[in-house]
DNA sequence: GAGTGGTCTAGACCACACT
DNA sequence: GTGTGGTCTAGACCACTCC
């Protein structure tokens, strides 16, 4: 660590005397601070192993405790992922058995659906509208690609999604490469445009279905459906997804946890 | 710790050598369970600060670290709160002063609800109908308390809700006890029924509001609700409330957070 | 056996709160 | 000042994985 005396104790000790703004943070932030920014660089691609504790000790000049600490943290944050005896990994949506990381609809009767299929309905590139480019913070008049598509469980429309991405970062999406892809969307976002969904913020109500959608999914018209608007963001808390499902949630639930 | 050698490395090296079910955890998560078991029993009251880390290290002879470990993780679970410099105190729900610690609800504009107000509609005794009983794990028969009350949101009717408790554990609850409460109910179950929440279980759907509750949340029949049936648990995953919610979401949402 | 993460210990100092 | 939790270090051994 260059900004901080390594031996023994806290940093805040080694703050200048006027001290307004930054605010100081234990060694271990810092740490934690300095891989995440070589995990949003690329040094270590999605999948692979990032250094060894000790390394990464070496590298910083600091305990392999603090390192641990560090890691620790960004593990629970599920940006790595720890593997004893092998090392530590960068987390990734591709090569993942669970399909939909971020999905939390079950179906009534337990477990995770199964036989899921995906019908792209539309994909094209277009100026983003103003509410869409607000919350993904681009300028009025960027380019923002939008895509339509069905999720169906055992046969049966469940999900309709209105997927928002900013356009700039996802050149070259296309229906026919939408459509080729196995595996969950996340999964294509990085490995063919580089861009890692971290978290992502929900915003759930009851609709009821227009003429359209509900016939989408072979619903009468008015049914009640659960409308699902998630914000996913990327390194440094920057959004990059905007996606507005319709859950059918007839014989599915959406599932939370609170603690 | 009586089971384990205390003196360095885990404690798998010390099992038994034909070995079958009980598997073996680390000195650390041996601890939790003793604090946890501690809190269960009640020998720290919800409020009340738990013994030091060093008395505590003391108490089970091991390291402060180790100790500390325990309760890094208590922590993150929210069955205790650290405070630098004062100790570490076990969590409650009463002098909190975040009102719902369970409720999602947020208004559309932003920031929490303000200007709630609760209204009883109905509290009474009687036996757990078979849906419930199963949930709550009852023996068919066995008595139970429904309380129905309305949620207020600026003196806007938003949330309808039904709560369903084991009557063993409820004894003396009724409709005068719960119009003079203050505050969360969670922290009357806890100070009045020694009862405390730890975590919960939410499923959400969207349903079509039936006559008499579109009429008591001032909506038109069929209007989409949010349904929210949510199991919360105490001490040892054990099941002591199910609350069937319904919420109008045309000024409200349900807030959730995906990592 | 070598290398990795996982656990445990012991001791030091820092930041904060109360007295 | 005293006591609390918070951070940092250094060294030891354990468990798992791969060679």
């Amino acid at each position: 660590m260059a900004s901080v005396s390594p031996s023994s104790g806290a940093s805040a000790a080694d703050a200048p005397a006027a001290e307004s703004g930054p605010a100081f943070s234990p060694l271990y932030q810092q740490i934690k601070a300095l891989i995440t920014r070589s995990l949003q660089s690329g040094e270590w691609k999605p999948g692979e192993a990032i250094p060894s504790e000790m390394d990464l000790a070496a590298r910083f000049k600091v305990s392999q405790g603090t390192v641990r600490k560090a890691i620790d943290e960004l593990a629970t944050e599920n940006l790595v992922v720890r593997r004893q005896g092998k090392g530590t990994f960068v987390a990734t949506h591709a090569e993942q058995k669970i399909q939909y990381r971020f999905l939390r609809l079950m179906p009534d009767d337990e477990g995770a659906p199964r036989g899921t299929e995906r019908r792209i309905l539309e994909c094209r590139r277009l100026r983003a509208p103003a509410d869409v480019a607000r919350v993904l913070e681009l300028k009025s008049g960027d380019a923002a690609v939008q895509i339509r598509r069905l999720l169906l469980f055992a046969g049966k429309p469940v999900v309709l999604d209105d997927i928002w991405l900013p356009g700039a970062a996802f050149k070259g999406l296309t229906a026919e490469r939408l459509a080729e892809t196995r595996g969950p969307l996340y999964g294509l976002f990085e490995t063919e445009f580089g861009v890692r969904m971290i978290r992502a913020e929900e915003k759930i109500r009851a609709v009821a279905a227009d003429a359209a959608t509900a016939q989408l999914l072979e619903l009468p018209p008015h049914a009640p459906l659960l409308s699902v608007e998630r914000l996913s963001f990327t390194y440094g808390d920057k959004p990059v997804e905007l996606r507005r499902g319709l859950y059918n949630t007839e014989s599915h639930y959406y599932r939370n946890e609170l603690s």
